[in-house]
This record gives structure tokens, C-alpha cells and sequence, in this order.
DNA sequence: GCCAAATGTTTAAACGTTTAAACTAAATGG
DNA sequence: CCATTTAGTTTAAACGTTTAAACATTTGGC
């Protein structure tokens, strides 16, 4: 058991203790209240209307700055001081439910805990925020059913629009969106056949210059690990280290590409790099198409008596702490989340103004050369 | 300028192509859709009533299980099956207005790119989700202007309760919280001042821990790398750190103390790690006061000519990728976020059904012990 | 002085729900 | 066979906004 320092609850101030809690196996102590009523009842523009003895609309248009060339100076003044007075707050939800804008947008990640997820939901938010956008949140764990359900929860909160990160297997889901009009803004990944805006990084070219970066470093066996996905992003990643290897003349190996499942295990990837770096013929280099792989890569690797990179050169996809703090900082894609994230709010934005034009972009990965590449 | 791959564009099913766009610098196509109308408007109760031929009310009472004994079971079908047809999806923006209770919380954190905000966010999103509730989250990026206007929105937007890392400053905008009966739960830090419920860790405990762990591992010059903040859990974490010097007779030596401003200037824990190594006593060891600060550290220290944990000993608050990763594990203290992320829901749901007693919690962090600081 | 225009303000309906209360019709009891 | 209960359904008001339309008063032109 636990222990639970309590100096703070027994500090002056907190007193009329009554009860020991128990949650979760934690033992602490509650500060028992005075009883008072429900949660205070909001200010709302009746009440301003009734303080300043007008009607709501009048309170309405002077908050609003709506014809304002109709209303005398007093009372518009009278009704803005009343409003800063009693502090009022417009209700969004009534708002909401009677313009049928909630000024919310709707942002659905694969796995928020990421850093690629939370960076990106950063900049998201920065930029919703220039709109008057608020941002609500769903982490769908890379699992298509809470994807689904996240999707649903989301719409019946009436948000305006969505950023979506989709998952494998969501088509389905996404068709339904498109069908009933709903604007969203694909972002990291897309469906080929499904006619909607997308913002992702122009995986294939991003693959094909890393890999070719390998190469032209005197790399000749690159061991592939990426992940047993359909999603298009990784597809696309795997087909261009298969191009660079055909442009330098080189025949692919299925021996050297390892794929993992999703959610990550990550004894399956310690297992690939072990086989990889003990066949008949092994790899001299690896190549992570995520930072998830490299990270885990990399505590398998600093397990293992080798020396990156004269032993082993390492590439990967995404900045991460990890590749930036390993011995030998990894060379790596470095996509433009800060561009992309602006660019995909932008995108919504337009389409929540009822612009039909779709946007589908795909932007050049910035090639990042540090020292696990470079054998001396 | 940046090229971008237009292949996907150019494919079959995306015709009408009529302009170019140029956005931020990047140049790409849009694609010109057919001029469809407005948004779809959205399945309503009133869709179902009359589908069916009943009243509004019957369908809002089958559709939420109220009143079911008195409704006959042949209508009730009627109804359910309507409901599924039209894919009818239940307006909460609606829903919340009338009953007051929007069934979203909101939340906000520091910084959510930081790993220990979206870790949190994610815990907390998920046990949200088991109360049926949805996350609204803002980053304030430890700014407390921004930290009122986000404050201000999610209360705009009536959130049931709102889960919060404050910044420094914020006690006026939390006493409008408590001054108006809006439910919040702290995290990470609090006032002590603030009659509120707050989960935290035992910031005083656990900086005691790590330091005594160095001493009593052979540190006697423990530089201390801490922020410039009198928020409560970084000014316990430096108390925990002079206490435990204390416990093992040695003064305080205030030249051994580097506070750095938030947010984090990388040069100035450069510097001051340059200072600390380079005075005539220098250092033998240092103790972060939180994962940023000693994933910037690292970053530096990798350059030097210095080996950890023979020539400095490292020990940390917080797990971090980079602290993993360093050639020398980090020592540190691992907090119990899942416990905190849980009982931060708890707390708020119990507040949210009008429990009125508060919630005040310190959980003990874990000492990990790892190469960092075991000199051999 | 009368009518029209300009100015200032209110009325009322609507958004999509919930829910107490009212209503109707059928079943039951004495 | 009437009164009461029970079962099944509807009416209507409310939540806090927005906004077109109506209303009322003043001003100005001729």
C-alpha cells in the first residue's frame, strides 16, 4: 500500500474533515463542504435585458455589433456596461443550436501520446485559434472501431468540420462524411479512391531520397522496417526505398524488409533487426519508416555490441528525442508538421465557408543528414 | 521554391481541374467540384416523428428508455427502426442546451507537445470516454493570458467541468471558477491557497528522493537545474532538494542552483551546465527539475568531452524518450500518471454529480534507478 | 398639417431537444 | 353501467440565442 502524504489537507484552511476515501487502492482524505445549492446559474442576455430594462434582442445586436447605426448611444452603452458588470459569457451551445455554427472543430489522431499527434494537435490548435476555432480531441489508438465511434461522438457535438488522421480500414466511416456534406480535411494519410482534401507528406519522393541517401553512402543490404499496413503513407515509403534500389540498380531483397504490426510490440522488432543483422548475408544498414520503430529500434540496438554507423548506418522517418539523443543522431526525413498542420486548418476552413474545391497536397520531406549514415 | 508531386492529383476520378492556388508559399492544384448545395441538414427527432407518424416526444422517450412501459411495444419498434434507417445521430449541441449538461470537459494543459501533457491527455481522454464524456482541450504553453482565453472559451462552450495544469498567476481566474460553482480538478500543480480539488505528486517527497539517491551514491556538489517559477511543484521539488542536504549535514551552496526562465531558452542550460562545471568546486552531479530541462541538458552534454556517470552523475524528474536513450539511462522519477490521469476524471465526475467535497492528493513518485548515476 | 422617411425598439418564431402535465381511450371494479 | 385506474400518446413550455418583421416614435419635406 501506497503511502499518501496528507500535510496539505491538514493545513489550516481545510478543515471539517470527515471521511477516509478509497479509490484505486489510494487512501486519502476528503474535505467534507458546506452544502451549498447547484452550480450557479449563468448570466445570460435576459438578465442583462431585465437589468437595463430592454429587450433581449436590443442586448443581443449591442453585443453583437449588429445595427448598430439604429440604436441610440445610451442605451447600447448602458448594455455593455451591464454585460462587463454582471461578467456575462455567451452561451455557445444556444449559439450553436440556433446558427448551426458551434465554432468547434473536430481533430481525431492516431495516438496523441505520439509526438508526431501532439506536435501536430499544437499547431492545430495555434491555428484554429486565429479563427475563433476551438479544438475537441479524439485519440483513436490506431483502432478503426474507436475511430468510428470517436467520429460519431464528435458529429453529434455538431463540430464544424474535422481534421482526421484516418485510420486502416475507415473508408467506410470517411464515405459517410462525404456523403452528408460534412468538411474534413484528411491529414498524414488519404485514400486514393476517396474524393476529399488531403494535407501528407509526399511519402514515396521522401522514401526513394532517404533510401537513396543510404545508397549513395556505400550502403548495399538495407534492412526495411515498416509496418504490416495498407495505410497509404507507409505503403507509399516501402515503394519508394523499392525505386531507389531499382534506380541504383539494385534487385529487392524480401529477406532484408521486416514489417511489424500496429499496435507496435516491441519484441517483434528486436526479433527483425536480430535477423537482420545475423542472416548468411546481412544487413549493413536500417531504415525505419517511423518514429515509433526507430525509437524502439533503438533500445534494442544500444543493447547490442555494434557501433553506428561503421558497424550498422541507421535512417529513419520523423524527428524524434530519441534519434536526436542517441550517440549517433539519426538521419532523417524531417517532414513540415508547422506547414501542414496550418495548411489542413486552412483547408477546413474554406470548406466550412462552403467551398467546394478540394485541396490534396502533398509536401516535400526535408532530408536531415547526421552522423548514423556517415560511415567513416 | 518547393515542388510538389501533383500525381495524385492528375489521377482518374479528379477532373475539372481550373486553377492554381498558391498558399504559404506552396504551389498546388485544387480541385473544382460540382456546385452542390449547403451542408446536409441533419436527421432531427421531428424526422423520425414523422416518419413514423407519432409525436416528437414519444421518439425522444423510446430513443432514450424513458417512460418504456407505458409506450407500446409495436410503435416503440417503429420508431427504433426509423431511427436507424434515417441513421438519425442525436444533437448534443441540442441536448445540452435544454438539460444543461454538454457532456465534454475541459482540458487544459501546459504544453501539449511536451510527452507528460499528451501522455495525460490521452489517460484522461480515455477515462473521459468511460463516463460517456468528450475532451475539449486547449495548450496554453505556459502563458496565462492564453490560459484565461482558453479558460474563457471552454466556458463559453459549457463544459460539464474543466481538468487543469495552471500556469503561474491563474489564481484569479480559478477563483472565478470557484466563485461560480464551475467543478475542476488541478493537475500537476496548485495553490495552496485555493480551496480546490487538485492531484498532483509528491513533488517535496520526490525531490528529497533523487537528491538523497546522489548523496548517498558519492555526490557531494549536486548542481540543481530547476525553473525560475514559484508555481508550488517546481518550488517542492528545490525544497526537496535542500531538505535532503539538510538530512545529510551539508549547507546549501546557492551557487550550485541554476534557475532558467519558462519557456526554456536552450542556450541558458547551456550556459549555466557550462558554469556549474567550470567553477573552482564544480559540480560532481546534476538533478533536473523536469524532463525539458534535462532533455535540453543532454543535448549539450552529449558535446562535451565528459563521460556520465563517472565524470558527472544525472538524475531527472520525469521519463522521457532522451533520457531513455542516453548512452547512460537516466535516473529519475517516474510519476504515476495513469493513477493521477484517472482519479483527476474521478474527482471531476464526482464534482460534476454535485460531490462537493474536495479532492487534495499527492501521489509518491518512483525513484528509478538507472546507469546515470552509479559511478563504478 | 399631412405623409413619408428615418430612427429606435420590441415581438415572435426558430434551432433540436427534454419533460411535466394534460389528454384520450381502454380496462377494471363494484 | 358508471367511476376509477391503467395504458398510450400528445401538448406545450423551456433552455439561450438569433433575426426577420412589426411596431412606435420622431424628423423632415412640401
Amino acid at each position: 500500500m501506497l503511502t499518501i502524504r496528507l500535510q496539505y489537507l491538514l493545513k489550516e484552511g481545510h478543515r471539517h474533515f470527515t471521511k477516509w476515501l478509497k479509490i484505486n487502492c489510494f487512501l486519502f482524505y476528503v474535505h467534507k463542504a458546506d452544502n451549498i445549492s447547484l452550480m450557479k446559474k449563468r448570466v445570460s442576455l435576459k438578465d442583462i435585458a431585465k437589468k437595463v430594462g430592454v429587450s433581449i434582442t436590443l442586448v443581443s445586436y449591442v453585443l453583437n455589433n449588429k445595427h448598430l447605426n439604429r440604436i441610440s448611444k445610451q442605451i447600447a452603452e448602458k448594455i455593455k456596461q451591464a454585460a462587463a458588470e454582471l461578467n456575462y459569457k455567451p452561451n455557445q451551445v444556444a449559439k450553436g443550436l440556433k446558427t448551426n455554427k458551434t465554432q468547434t472543430i473536430g481533430l481525431l489522431v492516431a495516438d496523441i501520446s505520439n509526438a508526431f499527434s501532439s506536435t501536430m494537435a499544437r499547431i492545430i490548435e495555434n491555428e484554429a485559434e486565429k479563427y475563433n476555432y476551438t479544438v475537441i480531441f479524439g485519440s483513436c489508438d490506431e483502432n478503426t472501431e474507436r475511430s468510428k465511434k470517436l467520429m460519431d461522438v464528435l458529429i453529434n457535438h455538431q463540430v464544424d468540420g474535422l481534421i482526421i488522421t484516418p485510420t486502416e480500414h475507415s473508408e467506410k466511416q470517411l464515405q459517410y462524411l462525404v456523403d452528408n456534406e460534412i468538411p474534413f480535411v484528411l491529414i498524414d494519410r488519404f485514400y486514393e479512391k476517396l474524393a476529399c482534401s488531403h494535407i501528407s507528406l509526399d511519402n514515396f519522393e521522401a522514401g526513394k531520397k532517404l533510401t537513396s541517401h543510404l545508397l549513395e553512402n556505400g550502403c548495399r543490404r538495407i534492412g526495411l522496417i515498416t509496418y504490416r499496413s495498407t495505410i497509404n503513407n507507409i505503403v507509399e515509403r516501402n515503394q519508394g526505398y523499392i525505386e531507389a534500389l531499382k534506380e541504383h540498380g539494385l534487385e529487392l531483397d524480401d529477406a532484408l524488409v521486416k514489417e511489424v504490426s500496429i499496435p507496435i510490440v516491441s519484441s517483434e522488432i528486436s526479433e527483425a533487426i536480430k535477423e537482420l543483422l545475423s542472416m548468411p548475408n546481412p544487413a549493413d544498414s536500417l531504415l525505419f519508416t517511423a518514429n515509433m520503430l526507430s525509437t524502439h529500434g533503438l533500445r534494442y540496438i544500444v543493447t547490442l555490441p555494434i557501433k553506428v554507423p561503421d558497424d550498422l548506418a541507421i535512417a529513419t522517418f520523423d524527428q524524434s528525442e530519441a534519434a536526436d539523443l542517441f550517440y549517433a543522431p539519426l538521419t532523417h526525413i524531417k517532414q513540415p508538421l508547422e506547414e501542414m498542420g496550418r495548411l489542413a486548418v486552412q483547408t477546413l476552413m474554406a470548406a466550412i465557408e462552403e467551398n467546394k474545391e478540394l485541396v490534396q497536397l502533398q509536401l516535400p520531406g526535408e532530408l536531415v543528414v547526421r552522423k548514423s549514415s556517415i560511415a567513416k
